[in-house]
DNA sequence: CTCCTTATTGATAATGATTATCATTTGCAT
DNA sequence: ATGCAAATGATAATCATTATCAATAAGGAG
């Protein structure tokens, strides 16, 4: 039931057509597994999501969507340290922003949306210094924190 | 000619000790490559710089030695979305420091270090109430734009 | 200084996420 | 309805990183 490309996405319907010539079933339903988790999902969970109502899809075809929806700033690649992509919509209205802060020793991500109010301010104000300077037109960013988290602070 | 751990290294004697039981030539070598590097290299460059002078270094072992490193945040582990890190001595001063705009295109990745007093204004603020609230003990951050470049915009 | 324990090394094989390939299928403009 | 290019799915290939293991060397004890 695919129609024009990005028509029944509510919330980049440009952006989606920016990225893809054509909307496809499978990329629907990436989409919708996408729009409908609120945490960062490994390619392959995505894989395993959409499987279950579309068991045709394809992993390969889950990687080729998301790097054309990270490429047009539709989604959001972490890397955590675990050579793992994790993928994350962006949504227009900002619901569920956040940052990661990530233990070194154990790998364990915390979301945080704390203190994002002040991040995003500074966030849009250098965004803006960056795109005159450098002449890039920003489509998202990235802020980790990085350290121990208390259980691996204690195992010296 | 390996003294105790951490001995030559002014910058963060204490944490290298942490970061190795034991300082041998290898270790050596990689920490001069970094401390002389401005900018950030992949565990190949750095295995190549080191090979020049010590042919005798294993891959295997830059790996290693930039994992205990990056563990105990004294160096910094960066990903550009071409699944190859990148790796960074964090100098005590500050010096150098810099975050990261990369095109989400063409891969090219710019350092600037405009902003980065506000930005490390903020940073710190949002560490203290993280390591309060997370119970966090955070060594390092990650600030990094993602957008299109110049040229990248151009053709379309 | 020498010995001894054990951390570390280097070579190499294994792993595993991601990408490339290609014949087949499908979207969609005309 | 038709045709062509885009997209798919299966699978093979890639390649950065990690695990393995016998050999080596750091550095504390005596």
């Amino acid at each position: 039931m695919p129609g024009r490309c990005g028509s029944q996405y509510a919330d980049h319907p440009r952006r989606i057509c920016a990225a893809f010539r054509r909307m496809t079933i499978p990329r629907q339903a990436i989409l919708d597994i996408l729009n409908t988790s609120k945490h960062h999902m490994s390619a392959e969970d995505i894989y395993l999501a959409v499987h279950q109502f579309y068991p045709q899809i394809g992993l390969a075809t889950v990687y080729r969507t998301l790097e054309l929806l990270t490429q047009e700033g539709l989604v959001s690649r972490f890397e955590f340290g675990d050579h793992k992509a994790r993928y994350e919509i962006v949504r227009s209205d900002q619901t569920h922003h956040h940052h990661h802060l990530i233990c070194i020793k154990c790998g364990r991500v915390v979301e945080y949306s704390d203190f994002i109010d002040e991040e995003l301010d500074l966030i849009k104000r250098v965004e803006a210094g960056l795109t005159e300077k450098y002449n890039f037109n920003i489509k998202t960013h990235l802020i980790q924190f990085y350290g121990l988290c208390g259980q691996c602070q204690i195992q010296q």
